[in-house]
DNA sequence: CCTGTAACCTACACACATGTATGTATGTGA
DNA sequence: TCACATACATACATGTGTGTAGGTTACAGG
């Protein structure tokens, strides 16, 4: 039991504190994010809204670029684990795309799914690692429906029309616009995606 | 002659000059608002960019943020008088929604553009004079697009679905989106507005 | 010309946020 | 229980950007 120390109720190790510390710091700061962006969070009010103060922040985090960068990659994680994996699926790649925009949708009636598309437009044309970030989960998401499109070309269940790359970023980009603009509103979003996607990709509703 | 005063070459009237330096400030700050956004944007810049100093713009601006307003204001103005003017036409609705889809998307070859979504995006969810400014102005578009999609629907152009409202800020979101992740790819632009516009009012291709 | 006024620049004061340095309490292992 | 490391708070230094005040040049009317 030396290594347990004595757990207690209100007695915890070293590590999970630093866990617990760290994780209500990453859901505050993507909160913060979301509704501010970057350049507009601050720190002190962060880590107020996690219950601790920038001393801790500051303890956790190198600066405000890593903490950013933190909320980034958790983000891309809970992403792929929650919608990712859909883009998994070769066998029926119309399928997989609308699958993927439905269960977009339903992510992003968090708040914390504007974190990314906030970050992207705050970035864009920028030369900053958090930007760069950012592209590069929106790249390999790209990527991935670029490959699915392509298939759907080859099988003719996707009508011919621009490259597979730039339908891919088509698609993407409306429907981030999209959720952006219905947030908050949870009748119809999937309905919606839907026929985005299958707007985009020159398919009957 | 007393009112002209002496028109010579690099002579001009006070109000002339006044008018001529006001707009180069407006549009150093179009384009450093659709690069950088509000918070990021830095006078000492766009005063520099357009050939003057703080002091000019202080001159002719309260502040920043009547700077900020000044440009929602003219590029209001510039877009209702390229594109929003389609939005008139009530004998064709879908003809009117999808003519606003291309037009929006030609309009979104330059760089101002971004403006308004920056803008729209940066203030979502805050209370600030700039970010009501915008949201009025994406009121303005969505009631008017709700009026012709209202229309469309009764003459059977438009099946149903959503009620007309929510399908407005959809499809102009979706659009939004989709001309950001398309900045510089004037190819298939315009296409590409147009199948968003079909997808999302459920019209096949 | 010559005086007032408008356009514009330079210099300064202030606010605010980041990052760092230092202090304190709590957990950890011998 | 003692020495040490870790979690976290407080206080300070610094940079950067806004807004303002006091000058300087160009225009306008008598």
């Amino acid at each position: 039991m030396t290594t347990v120390a004595a757990s207690g109720p209100g007695r915890l190790t070293q590590a999970a504190r630093r866990a617990r510390t760290r994780g209500a710091l990453l859901e505050a700061a993507a909160r913060g994010l979301s509704r501010d962006g970057y350049a507009n969070l601050v720190l002190e009010r962060v880590a107020r809204e996690a219950g601790y103060t920038r001393g801790a922040l500051y303890h956790l985090f190198a600066n405000k670029e890593d903490l950013a960068l933190a909320v980034v990659g958790w983000v891309e994680e809970t992403w792929f684990a929650e919608v990712g994996h859909l883009l998994a699926d070769d066998t029926d790649p119309v399928g997989a795309l609308v699958a993927l925009a439905r269960g977009h949708a339903v992510y992003c009636r968090r708040d914390v799914a504007r974190v990314m598309m906030n970050l992207a437009v705050e970035f864009s044309g920028q030369e900053h690692p958090v930007g760069r970030a950012v592209e590069s989960v929106g790249r390999r998401i790209v990527a991935d429906c670029t490959r699915l499109i392509s298939a759907g070309r080859r099988s003719g269940a996707i009508p011919p029309g621009p490259r597979p790359r730039l339908l891919a970023a088509a698609f993407l980009g409306a429907l981030d616009g999209l959720m952006i603009h219905l947030s908050g509103q949870t009748r119809f979003d999937v309905l919606l995606a839907e026929r985005v996607v299958r707007g985009v990709l020159g398919l009957p509703p």
